[in-house]
DNA sequence: ATAAGGCTATCTGCTTTTGAGATAGTGAGA
DNA sequence: TCTCACTATCTCAAAAGCAGATAGCCTTAT
């Protein structure tokens, strides 16, 4: 049994018809066909269906999918491996939040730079949803997303541990006044943030009713909205508190541990984990609780109570 | 890049010759070298040192060599998928201890054979350790071992909570006489059984030296050893139940939760989990608690205390 | 020192497999 | 009923794979 045929039968089971899996392919219909052909009498079972508008993937055709698929992403995994000396190099695409790039990433990122000037280190960064989707599919290597996560194919660790808390306006008095507002509104990322459902239950549990959530592409948009007044947002607290320093915003704690939120790395636990990521999460465990996080909690604790 | 390929180089790899590794795959030393030399051309680095007596496997073969072993199985596993239909069928090879067996897996396996005649189930007795390596190398699809188990490429499910007791002839009339019995022996099992580790390290509690024990192959034998004086043993109280009733043996429980043991199902997470295997742990799960274990229990209780 | 033996690399025909193109057959929908 | 989009099959050329023979290399024994 050849892994190509199973990589022609991934594609035509993808598009449903030998002909557009033999143009992605670059080949021709005629061996696609043969090639299906002689997979499925190895295996002794049809997989697909055959009419006339194409085919259709039968049972045994969709057990065997996702085994090709883990069988392409092993594959791919055999040569990173066999090129991979223990030395960092190549590329490293990673992912990571939004907040969690600006509050804790860049130190760790110049001082990996400095340490690996070899390895070309990619950071994307989205949501929490969206990266996991990345992650689940190959298409990054790791990436720092918001717990807690339940996937069986995702090894997780816990990194970092922030702390939400509500930003607004520096209008609002306190907690209680928030109520009082007819018409709150809340400013969140985009969909898929995973803090909104955060600020989302909040809210419901203290009855404040908010409506539709204005989403914006970057931090400094969403705090200068909540500065002028425009709606309240769910924040770590170490990223507002420049903009609380310098009296743009009013920050209130979350009661309990409501607003604890941790920050995982997550990678594929099938993936083969190259030396560049290695010395990445090395360089990352090292730096954790570092610098940048006790200046901000000591500047934010006149808030607390 | 092709997997008959890294075949071959496990096989290389595995004989540390070509010549060897030709004649194990039908096929004559000129072709493998070839094989091997396009395989390294596509990977980019060299796989082999070739020397006068052979060829040994260079680190970047040795990083493969996992990931090739999986690959291998990751096929096995679509040649399986493709044809389970979800109709058990097939054979099923499975491993236990010889314990489990004699006292829990007898009804299950009738059970089991009436439901789905149409499985070849081939169970295999041995030892925890033995057990574990024959599942990690794919030699089983799974098997009931003493917990606890630890190995990152197994799943494991609690089935039974086994309670051992401490087996020796009647003479003895309570545990401070084993003290005085200047070389007391054990017996166990054989090597790598579980329950030996057990009494060792319960004897050490107890201050209570011993000489190096006698092993066996059968439950009987044990059984009617103990029974002779010969020496004492750790076994499951369902399992020795029968022996005590009809006066042959006296049995003590062991403190606290000292005694206790879980016997877990364990099978390579990564593996393929076909409708047999499926079927049987259905079948296992409902049979938790059943009939004799109840039976059993109830005539132990005269002993505790 | 030399010969023998075990090993891998390479070359050479032969066989098998694979790929491209052309053609035939088939079922759905206008 | 005709057309269209699709798959199956056939054929020939190209490529890959296999077996056998041979050469070169290193170790070991004489």
């Amino acid at each position: 049994m050849d892994v190509s045929d199973l990589v022609i039968f991934e594609a035509v089971s993808r598009h449903g018809s030998m002909n557009r899996a033999a143009s992605e392919l670059n080949t021709v219909q005629s061996n696609v066909t043969a090639r299906i052909r002689t997979l499925e009498d190895e295996l002794g079972v049809s997989l697909f269906q055959r009419h006339a508008r194409g085919v259709s993937t039968t049972p045994a055709g969709q057990r065997i999918l996702p085994l090709v698929a883990r069988l392409t992403r092993l594959l791919a995994d055999v040569r990173t491996a066999a090129r991979d000396d223990g030395e960092p190099h190549g590329s490293l695409h990673l992912g990571s939040l939004e907040t969690t790039t600006a509050l804790r990433l860049s130190p760790l990122l110049t001082q990996f730079a400095r340490t690996y000037p070899q390895v070309r280190l990619i950071v994307t960064t989205g949501t929490t949803r969206r990266l996991l989707d990345d992650v689940i599919n190959c298409r990054l290597e790791g990436a720092f997303v918001a717990g807690p996560v339940n996937h069986p194919d995702l090894h997780q660790e816990t990194v970092f541990t922030e702390e939400l808390v509500l930003v607004t306006s520096r209008q609002i008095r306190d907690l209680a006044a928030l109520k009082e507002i007819a018409d709150l509104k809340t400013i969140v990322f985009q969909a898929g943030c995973s803090y909104r459902q955060r600020l989302d239950s909040l809210f419901a549990d203290m009855g404040i009713v908010t409506a539709r959530p204005l989403e914006f592409g970057s931090l400094e948009a969403i705090i200068s909205c909540v500065s002028a007044g425009i709606g309240v947002t769910l924040l770590p607290k170490g990223i507002v508190a420049p903009a609380w320093q310098a009296g743009r915003i009013a920050v209130y704690e979350l009661p309990h541990d409501e607003g604890r939120v941790e920050t995982l790395f997550v990678r594929r636990h099938d993936a083969f984990v190259s030396s560049a990521l290695t010395a990445f999460l090395q360089l990352a465990r090292s730096c954790v609780g570092g610098s940048p996080e006790i200046s901000l909690e000591l500047s934010l604790e006149r808030t607390a109570g």
